[in-house]
DNA sequence: TTGCAGTCAATATC
DNA sequence: GATATTGACTGCAA
């Protein structure tokens, strides 16, 4: 009756509920040809599919795409349906389990998508990488995603991280005892551009990029999540090791093959790594020297640019003119250094949640460090900017607070900056901004004079030591703020003589030059020089607080941003949900 | 137009 | 040689 219905009165798609869209979206699939006979899983339930971006799951099934589909998921969101029985690990499960049934999640063969070449791959645009997901096209992926339920994208990571480096363990170990094997032992072992190329369809930096810093699911775009799902196929794949084994056989087999057919005049243009030959036969030379050269920003350079990102993370085009032009260098460039920056601390902050979450809090409450934030209930304000006002913000960063976490991503080595950083911040309690700009524009000048003795000429083709130099200078700029002074001096040093500039890189970046902002504390200015002889001395800082500060500047930054938001959407007049 | 997500790929670091 | 970092780019959405 249901079906009679459905075929004789379909409803608009824009008028369909999530799940009065399901069947219509079945009826594409099964159109598609796609249907086997997973369609229904034995659970039965398919309702409780819900997608989590219709949308596009409508987009990939206009593409054509199809695939062994349907999973009975549930999205306590969306789904306020009863229907749907199923937990999310199961739903997780199941889907997993169904996809591998059919077709397993892995094929190893590079020519993999030979069968379906019909489709165009979105997500592989220019990539020269084949595009490995092989039994199941890169769009029925797509829409394993669409619909896919939660993922633990941290315990996914996590565990692909294992798979891996056991792997390179067991073999390494292996093989320790013989030299000639472990001459191998690099070649056997499952690095990340080989999962990445093979599993993911993306390169070593992307792969090392997301399973150092995965992002909450809900946090993820659709496309975003691809990976995630690709890896929990491979995971749940129980050949998943000898498959991508094989795949490192061939190629090496390739490889040799390769190398031996051109012996002859190879030797010219011998850059021959495993995985070129895309790249020689598509075109000549002509890109080859088109190539401009990575850019590199000097420390110094980034140091400013951190300063100024402390005093504004949402710099006016006016004012990335300048900074531009101060540390001479393209407007792109520093328009690129600012998303880039945002981004990336956003990601850190997630992680940094994550892995706080998953610590006890019962530590939390009483290290030194997390007692120090607290007892300074102001600091966590300060840290942002002047934020101190977070009321609701609040809320969220100081969840995570717990400092025992292990920091894999805080790759911090910065002890001393950072322990310093915590001196600081503490000496810088209570200070707090409100100007941004004004100071800022100051810290450019003083960036000026700088650049009269040595302008950081960069290059920017490598930031080597020779960068130095303008760091001294930086460093040995006047300290501009007096103390009585108003912020705007205060900011201005913060910004530009930048109490790490000399520091390793390493530290500054874990090291928020934060507060000193804008200080409008008198004491500003003793308090910076404070924080500068912190940075030269104190070496002993423990770990935990080191953790704990990178924590801080990381919310400071993100609390940075909502104030953006927030000042944006006041200005606006609109109402926004805010997620913080 | 602006900001962001996702990614590449060059380079640095381990 | 493997992995991490990071400037740049693309595509999308508001």
């Amino acid at each position: 009756g249901s079906v009679s219905d459905m075929l004789s009165r379909p409803k608009p798609w824009s008028k369909l509920t999530q799940k009065g869209r399901e069947p219509f979206i079945r009826m594409q699939l099964w159109l598609n040809g796609e249907l086997g006979q997973c369609v229904l899983p034995a659970q039965g339930q398919q309702q409780g599919q819900v997608l989590h971006s219709v949308t596009s799951l409508q987009d990939s099934l206009q593409q054509g795409c199809a695939s062994s589909e349907s999973t009975p998921k549930t999205s306590a969101s969306c789904s306020p349906a009863p229907e749907s029985p199923m937990s999310s690990s199961e739903s997780v499960k199941s889907l997993t389990e169904l996809v591998q049934q059919p077709c397993p999640a892995i094929e190893t063969s590079k020519d993999g998508k030979s069968q379906e070449s019909s489709e165009p791959p979105a997500s592989e645009s220019q990539s020269t990488t084949p595009l490995p997901l092989s039994g199941h096209s890169a769009l029925s992926i797509q829409e394993l995603v669409a619909m896919s339920p939660e993922l633990d994208t941290y315990g996914i990571t996590k565990r692909v991280k294992e798979v891996l480096t056991d792997n390179n363990l067991v073999w390494l170990t292996s093989l320790k005892s013989s030299r000639r094997a472990r001459k191998c032992a690099p070649n056997s072992a499952l690095g990340q551009r080989l999962f990445g190329e093979t599993i993911l369809g993306l390169t070593q930096g992307s792969v090392s990029d997301l399973l150092a810093r995965p992002k909450p699911w809900h946090k993820l775009s659709l496309k975003g999540r691809e990976p995630f799902v690709r890896m929990q196929l491979w995971l749940n794949d129980p050949n998943n090791v000898e498959k991508l084994m094989d795949m490192k056989r061939m190629e090496k087999k390739a490889y040799m093959k390769r190398r031996h057919s051109s012996v002859s005049d190879s030797q010219s243009c011998e850059s021959s790594s495993a995985g070129i030959d895309y790249s020689q036969g598509a075109s000549p030379q002509p890109q080859h020297q088109l190539k401009k050269p990575r850019v590199v920003l000097a420390p110094e350079e980034k140091e400013a640019l951190k300063r100024a990102y402390q005093q504004k993370p949402y710099p006016s085009p006016k004012t990335i003119e300048e900074l531009a032009t101060q540390l001479n260098l393209k407007t792109s460039t520093v328009i690129n250094w600012f998303h880039n920056y945002r981004s990336r601390i956003r990601r850190e902050l997630f992680i940094e949640e994550i892995q706080a979450g998953s610590q006890s809090q019962a530590g939390a409450s009483d290290s030194p460090s997390a007692r120090s934030s607290r007892a300074a209930h102001s600091s966590e304000g300060d840290s942002c900017d002047g934020v101190d006002a977070e009321g609701p913000p609040e809320g969220k960063p100081s969840g995570p607070e717990a400092d025992e976490y292990s920091n894999a991503t805080t790759k911090s080595q910065g002890g001393p900056a950072e322990s310093a950083f915590e001196a600081g911040e503490e000496a810088l309690q209570g200070a707090r901004s409100s100007e941004k700009t004004e100071s800022f524009h100051l810290g450019m000048e003083s960036l000026e004079d700088t650049d009269d003795e040595g302008r950081l000429k960069a290059p920017r083709q490598s930031s080597p030591p020779g960068s130095q130099r303008s760091g001294e200078s930086l460093e040995t700029l006047p300290n501009s703020a007096t103390d009585g002074d108003a912020s705007t001096s205060a900011a201005s040093t913060s910004v530009l003589t930048g109490e790490s500039s000399y520091k390793p890189k390493e530290s500054s970046e874990k090291i928020p030059s934060v507060p000193s902002t804008s200080s409008t504390v008198a004491a500003g200015s003793q308090k910076a020089n404070s924080i500068q002889s912190l940075f030269s001395f104190s070496e002993a800082a423990s770990s935990k607080n080191t953790r704990d500060n990178s924590l801080r500047k990381k919310k400071a930054a993100n609390l940075n941003n909502i104030i953006h938001r927030l000042e944006k959407a006041a200005s606006r007049e609109e109402a926004v949900e805010w997620e913080f």
